[in-house]
DNA sequence: CGTCTTTGACCCGCGC
DNA sequence: GCGCGGGTCAAAGACG
């Protein structure tokens, strides 16, 4: 809990509607665990997403936010089991949120080199100091209102690992795209109280067009709001010496519309993201703009 | 046979 | 200096 959330250098928060502040309180000192607290609880109470929120937020020019949903599907779907919900072929997802943070660091994505040295002793070495601050790429953090995890958001993720998260319930996958030369990684999370939601956590930015769906037709797959929030939400930064194109909008290529024709997609784009500044912490970021409208419960 | 998941060990920054 | 907690690697197994 002590930079997952909150942290100085890498902002990554979570939105909803309700007090989001409590996370974005950063200079908020004394509640380490009600940060993650209030996380879970912000994701307890987070299935209540209405159309009115959308427009909400769409109205707001302030921060970034990627919501999506799906009007078919009612709240009334609460799962409690961990994983035993696996409803293939049937993932409706809402999602809504997001926001990132960027960071001004080209190099040193941190590209290990630890297979070149094998001592002996030690497997994993990596005494490499060249690396002043690791870790500053733009975090994508996004929830997302699913059954299942694994949301194909257009990519694919190799699972690279796998803990429990402190605080509360579920644990952490950590997936990175199988895709060579690039570094994009992903993580999801699940909600404790509400395991129909889960937080989605994009980090970097792909380089690549989708190397799935090629031709015209291919069904089965389901492409979640995530893709569409994932292409969307990153804010074209930089663009480094690759081929970076227009994939801005790669939810196009996508022929989504077999399982998820109805989704709405709503996102923002933002309008700044925030410096990490040591400086500030500033508010009135999303909680400026998420009231707690629509109150709904399950 | 190739690809991806599983899983324990390990690394590393940080707080005590 | 040690323990904690988050993040990562790589070997082995599962899966097609
Ligand atoms: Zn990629």
């Amino acid at each position: 809990m002590e930079d997952v959330l909150g942290n100085s250098s890498c902002s990554q928060y979570m939105v909803n509607n309700l007090p989001l502040q409590s996370i974005f309180d950063l200079s908020s000192s004394e509640d380490e665990k009600i940060r993650s607290l209030g996380f879970m609880d912000l994701l307890g109470v987070q299935d209540l997403i209405g159309p009115p929120f959308l427009e909400i937020i769409a109205a707001q020019p302030s921060p970034s936010l990627i919501s999506t949903q799906v009007p078919p599907a009612p709240p009334s779907m609460k799962i409690e089991s961990p994983e035993a919900i696996n409803q293939p072929a049937t993932p409706n997802s809402s999602s809504i949120s997001s926001a990132s943070s960027e960071a001004f660091n080209d190099e040193p994505v941190k590209v290990d080199d630890r297979e070149e040295n094998q001592q002996k002793t030690k497997k994993q070495l990596k005494p490499k100091k060249t690396n002043q601050k690791r870790q500053r790429e733009p975090r994508f953090a996004f929830m997302t209102k699913s059954e299942v995890d694994h949301l194909e958001d257009g990519y694919r993720w190799r699972k690279y690992g796998q803990k429990a998260v402190k605080n509360s319930s579920f644990p952490r996958s950590y997936y990175r795209c199988t895709t060579a030369s690039c570094n994009v990684k992903k993580r999801v999370e699940r909600s404790f109280n509400d395991p129909s939601i889960v937080v989605t956590t994009y980090e970097g930015q792909h380089s690549h067009p989708s190397p799935i769906m090629p031709g015209p037709n291919l069904g089965g797959s389901h492409l979640s709001s995530a893709m569409s929030a994932a292409a969307i939400g990153m804010p074209m930064q930089r663009t480094p010496p690759h081929h970076q194109q227009p994939f801005t909008n790669s939810l196009s290529p996508l022929n989504f519309g077999h399982n998820i024709g109805s989704i709405n997609n709503n996102f923002l784009q933002e309008r700044g993201i925030f410096n990490p500044g040591p400086a500030g912490p500033s508010h009135g970021l999303l909680q400026d703009i998420l009231p707690s409208y629509m109150l709904k419960e399950e």
